[in-house]
DNA sequence: ATTACTATCGTGCGAGTAC
DNA sequence: TGTACTCGCACGATAGTAA
């Protein structure tokens, strides 16, 4: 048993804010081992200094000291800069040919308006497609599972189209928007838009070897 | 080792976003084990379907699966409910006698300015002094540690007054700010301010039994 | 009731080594 | 170079039981 997980666990009872009372048996079923294993390990947490703890009659007095809730915090704000505050995590890869179909669905007035609205740029009608280079391929689970910033679906004739998520991007310091649909045909590739034609913009052919700068977790950019 | 704990190495090392190579010995030597422990211990994470792994010339390459990135992103939120997302925290004790000090500090200006642009009430000239019961001592600790919303000491006069950290709270639904001083006298009693006299308005006497909640982190209010 | 000792058992770890 | 096997040792966990 890790002595973090212990801490998490106890905290979530609330020893962070006041003493609790447990017996060494209800917390052993809690955290599944035995009741043996839980007094063990209340009185190591406690020989580090994690826990401050008092024997009763009903069982064991405990609070998480100063230094168990800054290990917490510690922990929390790893986790953080992987999960909370925005970060870059780079892409890279190789432009690929559009097939023309990122021109046909940025021309739909559905996507255009809800870009415009959520990232204040006016999208060229076109998206630059790039092929991840193999390593990268994993980012693409990592943007569908989110959290990015959703743009709905929505009907257009006889056409249903797909909703995406977004997040803001820079392709060689050109503020853009990597736009990942719920369902596509190829697994390895992501589609960037931006105002401009990034193709002609940034001088970029077939093959060309492009990294993006992608926001993670999304933001909604300030408007300008 | 704790598998999580592992997990969170590894993203740290990028492997949310792509796959990373690594060497077992080299990733023994980060977490402080053996390069035979380290392969075991990759195995197992691949055997959960934490990480996908694969074995190449120069060591192996990995990356984590989404339900690895599941589990992170589940610890975050479980340590977010605890430092992140603010909550309510009881606190519960019984009126004390105030001394006449709160009078005093909050009938200066430069406190009073603060708390006015802060949290939007006009502090009454007076603090209802809580003393904690026995098993929510431990609290004054963590609203000691923050993270509050910082007050800041001033002169006045030949006199200095201290900084505090204050968090939002209400006391039987009257909304009202507890203010931590950085040095106290008292190391089991909180200060409560209203822009009301709480004691009147709620009919409190020395020694009544009051609860307060507190919101963990604290958020500034709202302007109404 | 509890906690926590002792004894036993199983798993975890690392050194050596095969591949 | 790598990874990952076997084997030996030691630590960790539990059952029984004392306090």
């Amino acid at each position: 048993m890790d002595e973090r997980i212990l801490l998490l666990k106890l905290a979530r009872m609330g020893a962070m804010e006041h003493y609790i009372t447990i017996t060494t048996s209800s917390l052993g079923e809690e955290i599944g081992t035995s009741q043996q294993s839980a007094s063990i390990y209340l009185k190591k947490l406690s020989s580090k200094g994690l826990v401050e703890r008092s024997l009763k009659r009903a069982g064991t007095s405990l609070r998480i000291t100063n230094d168990g809730v800054e290990l917490l915090m510690g922990m929390y704000n790893e986790l953080g800069s992987l999960f909370g505050t925005g970060r870059e995590i780079e892409a890279v890869g190789k432009i690929s040919c559009g097939l023309g179909e990122g021109a046909y669905y940025l021309s739909q007035q559905g996507y255009i308006d809800q870009i415009k609205e959520q990232f204040h740029i006016d999208p060229f009608p076109g998206t630059l497609n790039i092929l991840l280079s193999r390593p990268y391929v994993p980012l693409l689970d990592l943007l569908r599972k989110g959290p990015g910033i959703k743009v709905e679906g929505f009907r257009s004739g006889e056409r249903t189209f797909g909703a995406c998520l977004c997040y803001p991007c820079s392709v060689n310091e050109i503020k853009s928007v990597v736009m990942v649909p719920n369902r596509t045909l190829h697994n390895d590739t992501i589609e960037v838009v931006s105002d401009v034609k990034l193709r002609d913009e940034l001088m970029l052919e077939d093959g060309d070897r492009v990294t993006v700068s992608i926001t993670y977790p999304a933001r909604k950019p300030d408007p300008q």
